[in-house]
DNA sequence: CAAGTGTCCATTGTTGACAATCTGCAATTT
DNA sequence: AAATTGCAGATTGTCAACAATGGACACTTG
């Protein structure tokens, strides 16, 4: 299966491919699953599913419940849904704020590329797609921090939004969205630039 | 400290001794930890060793390496501090403010109860007793709100900030600023008792 | 008939053996 | 001497067998 190895870990992988069934919706809040059936699928024993299990539910995208087994996590409800947007909005602009002047060219190549991808995911629109790409995006802002760490704080709060992810009537506002706030930053915007982050989250 | 903590799970005992080693600085950032050694202490085998830097990963206080096992996480750079407490505060001022109309008598009882463990803590000057109660002090009211997802969020958060408890030169003004929010919900007042969270989050 | 009890089966929990990978150091090469 | 390669030991990754748990359902019992 594998020409080139994009993921390090068989973990990884199985990893990967549960996330982008449960962001899908392909994997419905609730589902059960079961070790068994993945170990079989995918031809591997049931420690590289666990081990699968752990990550996705450090993600925040599954819960485990002892001797029960793993779940899809429900969304958040309707009360803590502002919270969620709130916080990630936190995160997401202390971040920006916090690189702005050391933003690379390089940097920005790479967030070009993605917005590309986002732009080509709403013409056709393929929400899945979409979903994929907005999620790099926002991830390679965050990763470009010093401190690693942040990742792991924001990542469960980015989940819990990505999981909902139908706000939007019209897809091609995404595209926009998101090259406003590169514009910004290619034209040394700051403030701007913060501004179209935080309408993109909600 | 309870003299009788039941743990459901082999896992959950270990996370928990493990836990308490990392909060007291036992175990420092950046000190590996080897999956054979804990298996021979604690006499089980690799597995549950495994499950328990599981949950101890979600909470942030391990880093697990692919192929080289885990390490106590660094605390949170100087930089990134003031965010953590912005984003606890977010969250635990959320859900006071959620539920303050409908906090019951049983729920009081048991917060003055860990405020009466928090005191004696302060009062023997033990400072890992103290991080032990403040923990199970905001857990507790955290967890009353009906989505129990809400904890999931908080965890990590609190977790980063209990990583590095030492802000205060006086240990009793832990026992007061607590006192303060009790006391303020007692009396009903919600703005008060808000503003009370609010100043012990730092 | 309702409440409780027992049994079976599906599923997760635990274990120990073996494979794969990383690290440090010595031997080799340039 | 500096850089590279090749072991050897330590450590994590994977596997399959067995144990323990939980849920469903039939059965008893009052």
């Amino acid at each position: 299966m594998t020409a080139f190895e994009i993921y390090r870990t068989l973990p990884e992988q199985i990893a990967a491919r549960l996330q982008r069934e449960v962001l899908s919706s392909k994997l419905k809040p609730g589902d059960p699953l079961r070790e068994t059936d993945l170990s079989e699928r995918f031809g591997v024993s049931r420690g590289p599913i666990r081990e699968a299990f752990r990550q996705l539910t450090q993600q925040g995208l599954l819960v485990l419940e002892p001797n029960k087994g793993v779940r899809v996590a429900q969304n958040p409800s309707v009360e803590v849904r502002p919270l969620v947007v709130q916080l990630r909005r936190k995160i997401e602009t202390f971040v920006l704020d916090s690189i702005f002047e050391r933003i690379t060219a390089d940097d920005l190549a790479v967030w070009d590329d993605i917005l590309a991808d986002i732009k080509a995911a709403c013409e056709s629109s393929d929400v899945d797609a979409l979903t994929e790409h907005d999620l790099r995006f926002h991830q390679a802002i965050i990763q470009s921090h010093d401190d690693k760490d942040l990742f792991t704080l924001w990542q469960p709060i980015m989940m819990r939004m990505l999981m909902h992810y139908n706000r939007l009537d019209d897809i091609m506002e995404s595209y926009r969205e998101h090259k406003r706030i590169l514009d910004a930053i290619h034209s040394g915007q700051k403030a701007e630039a913060i501004r179209a982050l935080e309408a993109n989250i909600q």
